[in-house]
DNA sequence: TCATTTTGCGTATTTTTTACACAAAATGAT
DNA sequence: ATCATTTTGTGTAAAAAATACGCAAAATGA
C-alpha cells in the first residue's frame, strides 16, 4: 500500500496520480570505450546488496526533477567523472524480477567515450570502477549482461549508418586506426582499400596535414571528423553509409 | 514528499527502495492499421482532464505486477478489444512537463493490426475510439503527436528489413496489395516489376492458388506469408531486405 | 643498399539496383 | 464475337555499388 503527500504543483490538477502504484526507475548506462584495439565497457564493482561483489553498469535512480539524459549525465559525472559524452537511449527493461528489492524499471542508455581523454574518477569510495573488455566480461549483476549485449548490437548497426565511431577515437586518427575500430565493433575484418575508398567518399573526414610518426613503417596521414561538413551533407539529404 | 509502506515481498531485502522518489509510468501504444489504402492509428477521445476533448493514444498506467507487454495487452484488450497483436517497444519518453499532473514516464509501444479482423469494442463508455488516417491527424493530447511521428519512422525503416507488413494485411493478399502497403508506409512509389522480383526473391511468400476475383481486369494470384519458411531462412543466416 | 612493413591509390570483376518492354488474362462497350 | 481497356506476370538491359585484388611510395632497420 502506498500513502503519499501530493506536492503543491501536482495538486493543481484535480485528477491526481496518487491512486496509481509507481515503480522505481533507474537510468543505466553502457559506456563504451576503445583503447589499444579493444572495445570495453565501463563497469562498477558493487559493494552493497543486491549483487554485492558483482560488476554492474553505471546507473542510479531517476530523480523526479531530471530527464533521463540529465540523470545519465549526473550518474556518469558523479560516479566516473565523465562529461559531454555521446548518449543515446537504448531500451527500457521492465521484467518483474530484474531487481530483488522490488519493481525497478531500467531506462538504459549507451554512451561513447575515448578513454584516453579521461582519467577515471571514482566518485564513491565504496565503488571500484574499471574498463572491462567486451571479449572478457565478468559475471554481471541484475540483467546487465543482457543490456550490454543489446547495446553492442545497436552500436554495430549504428556505426554503419551514422558517424558515431569518431566519439571513441582521438580527435586526429589515421584511416587504419578507424578501420581497426570498425572491425572491432562489427566483429569482422574489412578490406583496407575498400574501407579507405568508402570512408573518403563520404566526405566527412578532413585531412589535418599531420602524420602519425614514430612507427616502424610509412607514416600515415591523420584525419579528423568534420562535423560541420557532416551536418551540411545531412541537410542536403546525404546518407552516411559504411 | 513520499511516505510509503513497503510490501512484505520487498521488505525481505534490507536495502529498500522507499528512499527514492518514484515517477508514474504509463504504457502508450501506437496501433497502426491499414485499410482502403490508408495507414491509420487508433486514437481515443479523452473525456477527463488533462487533455479532455483531445484525441490520444491508447495508454494506461503500468501496474507493478505486469511487464510492459502485459500492460500493453491489457490496455489494448480492455480499451479496444484487440488481442494478439504484433507489439514492439518504441521509446521511453520522460520530459518533465509531458503530463500536467506530475512526473509521468511513457514507455511507448507500436502495434500492427489488420482492422478488418476486428470490430472495435469501446471498453469504457466514457471513451470514443477511432481509426484516424496518418495523413489527417487531429490535435493530440500530451506528446502523442511526437510519439506517433517516431513510430511512423520506425515502421518505415522496419518494413525494409523485417517482414512485419503482413501483420497489417489479410492472411491472403496480392503482390499489388502488398506493394500499395509498402508505398504508403515508405511514402514513395515503387516500381511494380522490381518490387515483385524483390519480394518473390526473399522466398517468404507462398502461393495459395487462389485469385482475387470480381475486379475489372486480370485476376491476381493471392499469396500468404510463410512464417515457418521465414524462420527457417533466418536460421540459415538469411537477411530479409526490401 | 636492400628486405620489410605499412600506406595510398588504382583497376577489374561481380553483384545489386534501377529502368523499362511486352504479352497474358480478365472486363465492358459495341 | 470483336476490340479497347485495365491490370497482372515475367522478361532483359543499363547503371550503380560492392568486392577482389595489384602495386608503387614512404618509412624502418639490418
Amino acid at each position: 500500500m502506498i500513502l503519499l503527500c501530493v506536492s503543491k504543483t501536482q495538486s493543481k490538477v484535480n485528477n491526481d496520480l496518487s491512486q496509481y502504484p509507481r515503480p522505481s526507475v533507474t537510468v543505466d548506462c553502457v559506456v563504451f570505450g576503445y583503447d589499444t584495439q579493444q572495445l570495453s565497457v565501463l563497469l562498477l564493482h558493487r559493494k552493497e546488496e543486491p549483487f554485492a561483489n558483482h560488476w554492474t553498469l553505471l546507473g542510479g535512480f531517476l530523480r523526479l526533477d531530471e530527464t533521463f539524459e540529465v540523470a545519465a549525465e549526473r550518474i556518469l559525472s558523479s560516479k566516473a567523472g565523465l562529461a559531454g559524452l555521446y548518449l543515446e537511449q537504448l531500451y527500457t527493461f521492465g521484467s518483474l524480477d530484474r531487481d530483488p528489492r522490488g519493481r525497478v524499471l531500467a531506462v538504459s542508455y549507451f554512451a561513447l567515450v575515448n578513454p584516453r581523454q579521461y582519467n577515471l574518477v571514482v566518485g564513491n569510495m565504496a565503488h571500484d570502477l574499471r574498463w572491462c573488455p567486451l571479449s572478457d566480461l565478468p559475471t554481471l549483476g541484475f540483467d546487465h549482461q543482457h543490456i550490454i549485449e543489446l547495446a553492442r548490437k545497436r552500436l554495430a548497426s549504428k556505426v554503419t549508418y551514422q558517424p558515431v565511431g569518431f566519439e571513441l577515437l582521438n580527435e586526429k586518427f589515421t584511416i587504419t586506426e578507424l578501420q581497426d575500430l570498425y572491425e572491432r565493433i562489427l566483429g569482422q575484418s574489412l578490406d583496407r582499400r575498400n574501407f579507405y575508398k568508402k570512408i573518403m567518399a563520404t566526405g566527412v573526414l578532413k585531412a589535418t596535414g599531420e602524420r602519425r610518426e614514430g612507427l616502424k613503417s610509412r607514416p600515415a596521414e591523420m584525419f579528423a571528423f568534420d562535423k560541420t561538413r557532416y551536418e551540411q551533407l545531412i541537410e542536403e539529404g546525404f546518407q552516411f553509409k559504411i
